[in-house]
DNA sequence: AAGAAATGACAACACCGTTGACAACAGTGT
DNA sequence: ACACTGTTGTCAACGGTGTTGTCATTTCTT
């Protein structure tokens, strides 16, 4: 196993790397700056193998081949690949945001969770695999931090209270980011992977015997056609509405 | 990328091996007996691993080392690492049956997936690397038949009509694995990323300017204290109501 | 110009999944 | 007893992965 070096963790490096927050080295800027332009690029290529050849297909190698550089190099801007996972995952976030626009005012909670559910949900369409690859991941940043921001502040919209404000939005999120790993997963697997079991509905379900899964039989032509999206609208309308319900409850019968 | 020939799937040796069906070759049996004893201990072999050492750790190689044996005599038992999670998943689906035990005819729908999903949850306790590693995936086996037989059953008997029935019985399932799956992840990270992760709440979020963050910062306390459990609960109840209020809906305003 | 810091490249380590070629063994038909 | 066949196991190897150490080169600071 490589393991890492947990102890090397507070990293000497770290003194001198924690200066640049004083902002009078203004000469120290420019090297800073390439380094930042190497990240973005680094970042810019890992979406486009992301998108092209997938969650396996995303290693530091492929990255700094599509950069022309050496592996190692990638190292100096990334600690590890975890590393480079999270930046992606930010990234994600950063345009659901920038799609997502400013949320008005006077906007139902409801239409603006709705809204946040649907932008996740197309950009997990458009990044399989690194939705797959950052699912139930905390990257801390500031975009992810905002979008936190924007969905606990929507759920204390509903008037609940501040417990059940989280349990609500907790509940939301964990089953949206799942709901929609799960799909993403079905759409990375390999070609062939995927195709074995897509069709394994059809190739072992429809042939089953009626007196063993009658209620499986019954429904087969049903199952077979539900979409993915369905199922998320599905799950994403019950959460709204049971917090609904609980605020409604709440707010008449107990305390603020 | 190891590219699996998918046209040496139609297996020369397939239709030998198809044979064994037919009962009458009684000398035949020793074979297939060792065989499937070698099955059983991999299984057992990889369980074990799985739960001790995580998913990072559940190797072809690992597991071949704890039976004592060369890794590519794994490869006799099963084709690939795919076949074997996907056996290591429909072995959790059977021990789960097993702790459902059988479902009274008089037992409520509600009750029976309460009991369903509560059973998931455990073995996602249980067994988090497996969890993570299957999540997503159809094994087609017995096991599962027999679960999403229940599952259907279950939601039948609401009432619904059946393209709602399979609507909300795939938003029950997806939304239970994927909430099982997130859990799974955080239980089943490298011990590092995971207090990582784990004090990325209070490390990041505790220090928010409150004039950027005003909600999160105001429901922080509530935030670092919710469990994952509470936010199971909550998703599965929000989803069991929507059930029975669409059902309850049907049932009075529409068709049969 | 000298020194320090950042950056890149080479080699290497320890893994991983997977395949092919070959040897040992079981049971079967002659 | 013999060769034949099918199963099971071992050895070696391929191409891939994340990661580190070492060294040279460039770049910035002083």
């Amino acid at each position: 196993m490589p393991k890492k070096t947990a102890g090397a963790a507070a990293k000497p490096t770290s003194k001198s790397g924690a200066k640049p927050a004083e902002d009078g080295a203004v000469a120290a800027r420019p090297r800073r700056e390439r380094r930042s332009v190497r990240r973005e690029a680094a970042l810019t290529a890992a979406f486009r193998i992301a998108e092209q050849e997938g969650a396996a297909g995303l290693s530091m190698r492929r990255v700094a081949q599509e950069l022309s550089v050496d592996v190692t190099a990638l190292y100096r801007v990334f600690r590890d690949k975890d590393e480079l996972l999270l930046a992606l995952c930010e990234r994600v976030i950063e345009s659901e945001l920038a799609e997502l626009g400013d949320v008005p005012d006077d906007e139902p909670w409801q239409d603006t969770l709705r809204r946040i559910a649907a932008t996740i949900w197309e950009s997990q369409l458009r990044f399989p695999a690194i939705t797959v690859l950052t699912f139930a991941r905390i990257t801390g940043g500031p975009a992810e931090r905002r979008m936190v921001e924007l969905l606990v502040d929507a759920f204390a919209r509903s008037g609940l209270p501040r417990d059940r404000v989280v349990l609500f939005y907790r509940a939301f999120v964990d089953s949206v980011l799942g709901l929609c790993a799960h799909s993403a997963v079905l759409g990375s697997l390999d070609p062939e992977v995927r195709e074995k079991d897509d069709t394994t509905w059809s190739r072992v379900y429809a042939h089953l015997p009626e007196t063993d899964h009658p209620a499986t039989r019954a429904h087969i032509a049903e199952l077979t056609a539900v979409t993915q999206k369905s199922i998320y609208d599905t799950a994403v309308e019950a959460l709204l509405t049971a917090t609904e319900r609980a605020a409604a409850g709440e707010g008449a019968g107990g305390a603020g």
